[in-house]
DNA sequence: TCCGTATTTTAGCGCTTGCTTATTTAAGCC
DNA sequence: GGCTTAAATAAGCAAGCGCTAAAATACGGA
């Protein structure tokens, strides 16, 4: 669960933002923060351990992309997760109206 | 984005995970991890923090459950990351074909 | 009212994180 | 080779995080 860790932060998740839009270079992501180079640099690692960006190099400049694979993690935690727990609801609404149709009878013999 | 960062630790995530089976008490919580009470009050408080759970108080026992629209946000933000996203991928893609057309229109008259 | 159980709050501590500056690596150009 | 641009790495620092033990709060029962 890397990627979860990745993109809790705030700048991380405006890069992937940014390069969900288009390819950049680490040098076009600089401008877009308030931070230095090398700050950028230190994410841009942390998002491609994680497996949300891949870099290739082209000439002097690295250009970095989103990779297709990196986003897959979260969304199927998050399926499994509110599957999980949607069913759980189903059960509870299920009891809730057996609750309420027992006291119902209940009610007839004794109110 | 606060859900984003209260999911990011992985004990958080685990209480989360319990949660949406059935809801449970801080105190059944606690029996579940190899650590202090405290140490789970306050994971619970982020996760309250971040609208991820709601308490309610029962007798001396505070029942913790998921909040369902607790998850929505990570949803939506993943949903339209994904979204733009995949549309570049789209672009992209056209953009690859008509290249190798225009290649192949090329090599006709210059190859 | 005093006590036990359940839970939270407080205070403090070590570790991690994100940032900066300084230095290093790498590629293109003369 | 020497210079410039692009980017990564290294070292160091302040702030934040998760943990613990200790104290405080809240409720139910004798």
């Amino acid at each position: 669960m890397q990627s979860l860790l990745a993109i809790a932060d705030p700048t991380r998740r405006r890069i992937v933002e940014l390069l969900a839009v288009r390819e950049r270079t680490a040098g076009e992501l600089v401008r877009e923060f308030d931070v230095s180079a090398p700050a950028i640099s230190q994410h841009l690692n942390v998002l491609r351990e994680a497996g949300l960006i891949v870099t290739r190099t082209e000439g002097q400049s690295r250009i970095q992309s989103l990779n297709p694979a990196g986003l897959d993690e979260l969304e199927t935690w998050l399926e499994e997760t509110r599957a999980v727990w949607s069913r759980r609801l189903d059960v509870l609404e299920r009891e809730l109206r057996a609750g309420d149709a027992a006291k119902k009878k209940a009610r007839k013999t004794s109110p």
